[in-house]
DNA sequence: GTCTATAGTGGGATAGAC
DNA sequence: GTCTATCCCACTATAGAC
């Protein structure tokens, strides 16, 4: 943890305003309340986080590592890399879904590129690389076969496809999010089929384009 | 135009907030400036407006608008659908580029699903339909081949497409957004090769599943 | 020096007189 | 349809308690 010593006083309030938030919703749930709930003043609220954003920000860590920990049992033993990379996919939907009332307000946050909850910014650094590492994990336990020069930035785009999913996800309006589960459904094993496709010559240049576009992406977020 | 009746003290605060949101920024231009700026109290500034939100959402039409025009004027005569879909995409760019400043803010309230400012909201129909109509029309103007099942979902796809482009380009580092135009002048011709694809026996499953992925995006967003 | 409490400030939004 | 007056919020400043 690089973050803040540990404080009881500290993890109490992240607690109240975790569950006054799902209780309530983002704007509902105010630093008075938030403070009430927690036993401190709201001058105390002020004194541990710099504002209300901050506060709700410790959530990202810890479906990152709920995440982590999930997909890693899920994925254990599995060699195909189809199988490992829907075992992390599916794992994330399951751990997203006890917060999807903070869901919105979250989104809200986390799009502003200059906001430090930001998934791209500096402070979100730590949390990224638990979740890149963890699909350099799908890859490497793997036995995929593409364009070898897809392999370096693998990982990362398929960070990147997290996020994406993570946009999808909040968009859902279907049923328990059922369209989120269908569309991986359907995609992952096209991704996989298309990444198996990376052998063949005739495929050659839009892999080119491929290595290309990622490296692109990954320089300039 | 299916919104308000038109009032010229109306258009003065549409005016007034557009030029203190990116003189600035959206924070920092207070409902209180904007109303004295337009030289109304505030109370009038709510009485026109539901809030701040609706008062900077009338800059989207604007910008939709803008687009539809010089994409259509830049890819008239052209033939080749990657030239007419490069021409769209890259005219969207260019009438991008003045509203940078309210990139953020403007982002912040559209990633939210249930605001009125989500380009997937009942309000936003007006707009979307618009640049759905104009991606249309580079399919339709174009010589186009491949997979024929593709084809009516196609234009709402682009439409996606370029709602994540939008994303890309706000999220974008680069010295004047140079990354979102290498992508898409490196991604568009690779996806111009793929939808020609499409016509390959061997590519068979692989527009099975686009297609009906393509269709469960459109009823779940 | 570390934490807490209190009393502000300013901004979004609303009610109701005219 | 325009205004004034007011509410409630996030957030700040700062004095004091331990």
């Amino acid at each position: 943890m690089p973050t803040q010593t540990d404080s009881p006083t500290r993890d109490r309030i992240v607690e109240a305003a975790t569950d006054l938030v799902i209780e309530r919703g983002y704007e509902a749930a105010t630093m008075r309340d938030i403070a009430e709930r927690a036993g401190v003043s709201l001058g105390s609220a002020y004194h541990y986080f710099r504002g209300k954003e901050e506060l709700i920000g410790g959530i990202y860590v810890r479906i990152a590592e709920e995440h982590a920990e999930k997909a890693r049992h899920d994925m254990a033993g599995q060699k195909k890399f189809l199988d490992r990379l829907e075992a992390a996919a599916f794992a994330y939907l399951d751990v997203l879904e006890p917060y999807r009332p903070l869901a919105e307000p979250l989104l809200a946050l986390a799009i502003v590129p200059s906001s430090s909850l930001s998934p791209f910014s500096e402070e979100s650094a730590p949390v990224r690389d638990t979740t890149i590492g963890l699909y350099q994990e799908v890859v490497d336990g793997s036995n995929i076969t593409t364009d070898m020069r897809l392999l370096p930035d693998l990982p990362h785009a398929l960070w990147l496809m997290h996020t994406g999913i993570t946009l999808a996800w909040v968009h859902d309006k279907s049923e328990g999010q059922a369209m989120t589960r269908e569309v991986l459904a359907r995609s992952l094993p096209a991704l996989d089929r298309m990444l198996w496709l990376g052998k063949m010559p005739l495929m050659r240049p839009l892999f080119n384009d491929a290595v290309e576009v990622l490296h692109l992406l990954r320089g300039g977020l």
